[in-house]
RNA sequence: UGGGGUGUAGCCAAGUGGUAAGGCAACGGGUUUUGAUCCCGUCAUUCGCAGGUUCGAUCCCUGCCACCCCAGCCA
């Protein structure tokens, strides 16, 4: 492995920071709002957050930003917990809560009231937004904006005693209203609302807003970095300017990256959800989703996810990132890991004519092509077998290496065999072949120089274990389904589907690996969530065959 | 048309006043009883465009163009 010479921008800045000051410390944060699974984009976040302090000895806190009750619960608490933990993460003691803050946010809003810097609004949220203006024409003044502060800390003090409803009125920064930044215009920093909270309940009916929590909590904590993406750009203004005037005594420094994004992919907690209610997948752990539940579920390993992170880079500029980067991740860090194994997916029968009904040979098979060290296992060799039903062709195309009638082809780890007959039903379908092996062409005996092209897997239809194997392709048909009106009809109908596939029999002992290649298939592992035993397809192998087909197609 | 950002290959991404790293993809070749893995090689006279400064500009200056974000009592 070699170093990597180059770093993001991020790291840059901390280094020329520590050039300049050696005494500073590197505090960040990762603060997801509990309203959905974590997915790939978080995952980029977490790797940059907890990356970059532990890079320089500093440290990370988790924190919920909990501040809106209506949307968060205690279920994505938890999961959020465990993809943190999964990904390799530790936060150590450093858990906490922007509802930790609360009574501080409070007080800090008394204090901007007590500087005339805020006060409380009555208009109606129709009122309020047309007096924000728009993109191109200031906003004007709120009628309540002069209010004394006397009148606005009665006023806020009764909000936070529950005297009114919903809606009812807001708190609001007094900045500008003629600011050519929205978010300058006046902005929200507490609404009402009667709504348990998962951690206060009922202690709370006030609640803080984003930017307003966000700072402070950053700054109450220490962060000397907060780290989040490129939408937050025009927040930075209100954010200094919280910090500034409630006078907290640090001072955190918030900087912006451009968010992950995955190519026929989602990557958005909104929109994921949508899908989830909708029924279009099964759960935010679905297999096809880029959820961390549901890649950690489909088999990525998160090692695979850490190296995909890392690959990506950090920066300020959109990015579409193709599938095949995450793929090549999870290719790349199976490959070496993972024993293989034979199982065909859509198996063709083989009747061996010269092959003595009711004999058995057993096999040596290798568990790994590159690492002897990995051992043998036995595969039973009978006169009946399944190959993959692909691996035949009745008119097979020149480079076609594989069965075709009168071709031979070598059985991986066994015998070559020649197809004599096809047989076919009355649709015309191939449903069995007739084929003789030979028998000097065992594997390792070296008994014949016969060469072949093809080499092909195969089981014994004996012995083979039926299993139900799901097959995953892209969610979407489409390479930027964020962007449609309907995501529906982009949905790639065949994402998934369902076969019932003849493995080894190996995979009848106890000890049979739960992730391993099937060879020529792909990466499989066993799905710990369905309640039968069902393998998912982790990733194919790469295909140049497939490539091959495909360019003939196209020409 | 206000403000904030971003433009380096098909996709990512370094670089910086001294002649364009790296990865993925693609392409060509070698090894191979997985059309896998692995190995070797090819792949930007040019950095959104146009001017200017300079011995020299992707980098500095000016103008233009394209794309993204912002008008929640969401985060």
């Amino acid at each position: 492995m070699s170093e990597d010479l180059s770093k993001d921008f991020i790291r840059q800045i901390i280094d020329q920071d520590i050039l300049e000051d050696s005494s500073c410390q590197v505090v960040t944060r990762f603060p997801p709002e509990p309203n959905g699974f974590l997915h790939l984009g978080h995952a980029k976040s977490i790797c940059l957050n907890f990356g970059v302090a532990a890079e320089k000895n500093g440290i990370t806190f988790l924190r919920f930003d909990d501040t809106n009750p209506t949307k968060e619960n205690e279920i994505f608490v938890e999961s959020i917990k465990k993809d943190v933990t999964w990904l390799g993460f530790d936060w150590g003691k450093k858990l906490t809560h922007a509802s930790d803050y609360f009574e501080q946010f409070y007080l800090a809003a008394i204090s901007l009231i007590e500087k005339n810097l805020a006060y409380v609004d009555e208009s109606t949220p129709e009122e309020i937004k047309i007096s924000r203006g728009t993109l191109t024409k200031p906003g004007i003044d709120s009628p309540f904006r002069s209010r004394s502060a006397q009148e606005n800390l009665d006023i806020f003090k009764r909000m936070r005693n529950g005297e009114f409803s919903d809606g009812k009125m807001i708190l609001r920064a007094k900045i500008d209203m003629a600011s050519p930044n929205m978010n300058l215009r006046d902005p929200a920093i507490y609404r009402i609302r009667h709504y348990q909270h998962q951690r206060t309940a009922d202690k709370w009916c006030i609640y803080p807003m984003y930017d307003f929590a966000h700072a402070l909590s950053d700054a109450f904590e220490g962060i000397t970095y907060s780290l989040c993406t490129l939408e937050f750009e025009d927040h930075r203004p209100l954010y200094n300017w919280f910090v500034k005037q409630v006078e907290t005594q640090h001072c955190p420094r918030q900087i912006e990256f451009s968010r992950l994004n995955l190519a026929y992919s989602l990557t958005s907690k909104r929109k994921l959800n949508d899908l989830i209610e909708k029924g279009v997948v099964d759960g935010w752990d679905d297999p096809r989703l880029v959820t961390i539940s549901g890649m950690k579920r489909r088999g990525y390993p998160a090692s695979a996810i850490l190296d995909f992170c890392k690959r990506i880079g950090v920066t300020k500029k959109d990015n579409i990132i193709e599938m095949g980067v995450l793929e090549n991740c999870v290719r790349k860090n199976l490959g070496d890991t993972s024993e293989r194994r034979m199982g065909v997916l859509k198996p063709l029968k083989v009747t061996l004519s010269n092959y003595d009904e009711g004999q058995v040979e057993y096999l040596d098979a290798q568990n790994h092509p590159n690492f002897p060290d990995l051992g043998i296992r036995k595969m039973p060799f009978c006169r009946e077998l399944y190959i993959e039903s692909s691996d035949f062709l009745e008119d097979a195309p020149r480079k076609f290496f594989r069965l075709k009638p009168g071709g031979e082809v070598r059985l991986r780890y066994a015998y070559i065999i020649r197809c004599d007959e096809v047989i076919k039903n009355s649709n015309g379908e191939v449903i069995e072949l007739i084929c003789s092996y030979d028998v000097d062409t065992k594997s390792g005996t070296g008994k014949s120089d016969k060469k072949v092209k093809g080499t092909i897997h195969w089981v014994s239809a004996q012995h083979s274990i039926t299993s139900e194997v799901r097959l995953y392709d892209r969610l979407f048909k489409i390479p930027d389904p964020a962007n449609v009106d309907d995501i529906e009809a982009s949905i790639n109908p065949h994402s998934l589907e369902i076969v019932e596939a003849e493995l080894e029999s190996s995979f009848a002992e106890e000890n049979a690996p739960k992730v391993f290649q099937l060879e020529r298939n792909g990466y499989f592992c066993l799905d710990n969530m369905s309640e039968k035993k069902s393998f998912n397809r982790v990733v194919t192998l790469r295909d140049s065959w497939a490539k091959i087909e495909k360019q003939a197609l196209n020409s």
